[in-house]
DNA sequence: GTCGTGACTAGCC
DNA sequence: CGGCTAGCCACGA
């Protein structure tokens, strides 16, 4: 229970599994704030565990993939080589990925 | 203690 | 469709 807001965010990155996406909002939902969406991609945004996290796997709850430390090309690049179709910046299908936060908990 | 900030979202026009 | 607005919240200065 020591553990702030932020880490919790980093420890639910590394739960969704390759080739699965999850967005902001359900995050903010799986950590018990259902309206700190806005928090968790301020924090996201401050990764300083880049390497350590696949924060790539969090994009907006519309499909458009939102923005990455390194732009948003590189996460494009590397959600396509976890076999997810993206196209104008947006996921295809996302429904199809989509890790909800019920799944996170498991 | 307060304030600005942002990798967001929902709602309205 | 699209653009704009208001609401939202952890965090650092």
């Amino acid at each position: 229970m020591g553990k702030s807001f932020s880490e919790k965010v980093y420890g639910a990155c590394l739960k969704i599994p390759s080739g699965k996406v999850t967005t902001y909002k359900e995050m903010a939902i799986f950590l018990k704030k259902r309206k700190a969406w806005r928090a968790v991609g301020n924090i996201l945004g401050k990764n300083r565990f880049l390497v350590k996290i696949p924060c790539h796997r969090v994009v907006k709850i519309s499909g458009e993939v939102g923005g990455y430390v390194l732009g948003a090309k590189n996460k494009i690049k590397l959600l396509r080589a976890e076999g997810i179709r993206v196209k104008n910046k947006k996921v295809i299908n996302l429904s199809e990925y989509l890790v909800k936060a019920k799944e996170l908990m498991q």
